[in-house]
DNA sequence: GGCGCCCGTGAAAGCGCTCTCTTGACGCCC
DNA sequence: GGGCGTCAAGAGAGCGCTTTCACGGGCGCC
């Protein structure tokens, strides 16, 4: 069989012998067609196996029932983990329920970036999801200024945008006192870049999680989750204060890093240092010993983007609005006593 | 400054002075257009920020623009690594030069694979890039059959389809030649799940790294490409010959399941025994010691696989091409003498 | 110098669909 | 019984674009 040459409505509406906008009300579920029409119709859709054209409906409706998700490059980098596959199976889920298309673009560089900004504005979409990280990225204050309808995933910079985010900060201070219930007297962090909204908020996390008046006992080093950071992090932390006892590390990436370090320190985990991941990667059960951390709904984060798009889309002009999502903790052995 | 009100090719050819007819060939660059008329229209869309309307254009050129990139639910599972977002990034790129849309569908059950497939088969892309693994997906053999031009990234299981994939064979006999060379006398193998193309080819490769003649000291264990399975593996592997002092490992994920249970029976790596592993993933630098692995061009088998795509469409009914793609080793301590 | 040819351009026909406007049929109320 | 409201269904316009076809003018050729 060959490519299938498209079946119309004109045919549909021939068939049924109906009009083609009495065939055309069916297929979009109007409830004012009689009960006749409609089974006639539905019978010829079936018999076609007619497929509504896509370009032609969106030409007339103006709208293309389709969702732009933009990741920038630098998003890309940071998250290797099974991140990526999870949000967008989240937003793919939820997408799917409304059928619309994911459109994926993947801007590398700055000029890159542009020629989406260009696009995006040029209404070849219904919607944008923005997959942020870095505070600096302009992107999502252009689009505003567009008026295209944007929900961000992750914190962004400025206010007045839409955005999921997991409760970061939240789930470090859990951490925290996770670390300090379980007996740990000076419980270091090492934290993530400032200029990301995970960075900062993971570390305010953290001192909320000692609590405001130990602030005083407050040991952080910022590292910019990587590995080798992470373990870099760690020595300087060792070096600072040799009576650590507790670790928190903002991501399992990190942590990864921090516990080599620990590791050629001599100190073992959990009984010297614990230590308490985040993200709850499939890394932290590789580790030596599998490493507890903070989980994060990511699918949901995808799935409620896209739920959250789809009202700024009916409704614009309304406020931003915003969704925090819980996190959990995950206990395995580098905290265990 | 609210949503561009839709600047239409009739505008900017009122603006210019000519016709819609010229306005439209100077966009889509037909050479038959006197110089002033050129020039004039090019000034009028720039002054106008005239974006062509992608429905539209469709609508008569019967052409979408767009391409499909499929990853099924399996796939996305196996896949944690940054495997994912790499190959995006490439096809991504190809994509762009063309200023192709790329659609991403992430079908996960069994009845989303259909209405997949129908959406495909009713012509809404231009071409699809399906990013397969399992043996047992029907998505190819149904696509090839509709007519829909398709490019498979991994080696799919019945021939008549193009695909890119990597030098899985290659790829392990060199890690296997790099074992033996290094004076490793016993080497084992940890086997990906056979109905998996890159688990077959990967043995087979094992097998041809041994040298037929010695196809009698084969020692191979299957497993899932998982941490698990691979420890699992490992000591299946070392209670059938306890003189092994060398493995190769079809994933490294599989890897860290490997050198946790050579660590747990005692031995050292790699004086003991050496390990190579195969993706060289970021995980491959974290293990301890850090891994040797089969490097594979991820983000070229993405370009590759677009490439191929648009030859697929321009010229279709041509014979399936297939493209292999050179793998590299990456020595680290896992393999030092 | 006239004939034909090509080249640049314009007029206009749709691509397949949605949606407004109109029509017609029916029943209800006073 | 006539007017009116209601509801199903059809006619037709037109979304923005590409592309065929027709046309006029310039040039080469004999």
């Amino acid at each position: 069989m060959t490519r299938t040459e498209s079946v119309t409505l004109e045919q549909v509406a021939r068939l049924a012998n109906v009009s083609r906008a009495t065939a055309s009300r069916v297929v979009n579920g109007d409830p004012r067609v009689g009960h006749d029409a409609r089974s006639a119709v539905g019978a010829a859709v079936r018999e076609l196996r007619y497929v509504p054209n896509r370009a032609a409906r969106s030409l007339v409706t103006r709208r293309s029932d389709s969702v732009a998700v933009v990741i920038p490059e630098p998003t890309a980098q940071v998250f290797g983990d099974p991140f990526f596959p999870r949000v967008l199976r989240g937003i793919t889920d939820a997408l799917a329920e409304e059928s619309l298309q994911l459109v994926l673009l993947m801007p590398q560089a700055r000029a890159d970036e542009q020629r989406v900004e260009r696009y995006l504005a040029a209404g070849h979409v219904d919607g944008v999801l923005l997959i942020s990280l870095h505070g600096s990225d302009p992107l999502p204050e252009a689009l505003r200024r567009d008026g295209v309808p944007l929900v961000v995933g992750g914190r962004p910079p400025s206010p007045g945008i839409s955005y999921v985010d997991v409760d970061n900060r939240g789930g470090a201070a859990n951490a925290v006192r996770h670390l300090v219930g379980r007996g740990c007297a000076a419980v270091a962090t090492i934290a993530g870049p400032q200029d990301m909204a995970a960075g900062a908020d993971r570390l305010a996390g953290y001192r909320q999680g000692l609590g405001g008046v130990a602030a005083d006992r407050e040991l952080a080093e910022i590292a910019d989750f990587t590995v080798d950071g992470g373990r870099a992090a760690m020595e300087r932390l060792l070096a600072r204060d040799p009576a650590i006892d507790g670790v928190f590390v903002a991501s399992d990436l990190m942590a990864v890093g921090a516990i080599a370090a620990l590791r050629a320190a001599g100190r073992a985990i959990p009984d010297d240092v614990a230590v308490v991941g985040f993200d709850d990667s499939p890394l932290a059960s590789t580790t030596e010993p599998p490493l507890s951390s903070i989980r994060q709904p990511i699918e949901e984060m995808g799935r409620e983007m896209t739920r959250l798009l789809m009202r700024e889309v009916r409704e614009p002009d309304v406020n931003a609005r915003h969704v925090i999502l819980d996190t959990g903790l995950v206990i395995r052995e580098s905290t265990r006593r």
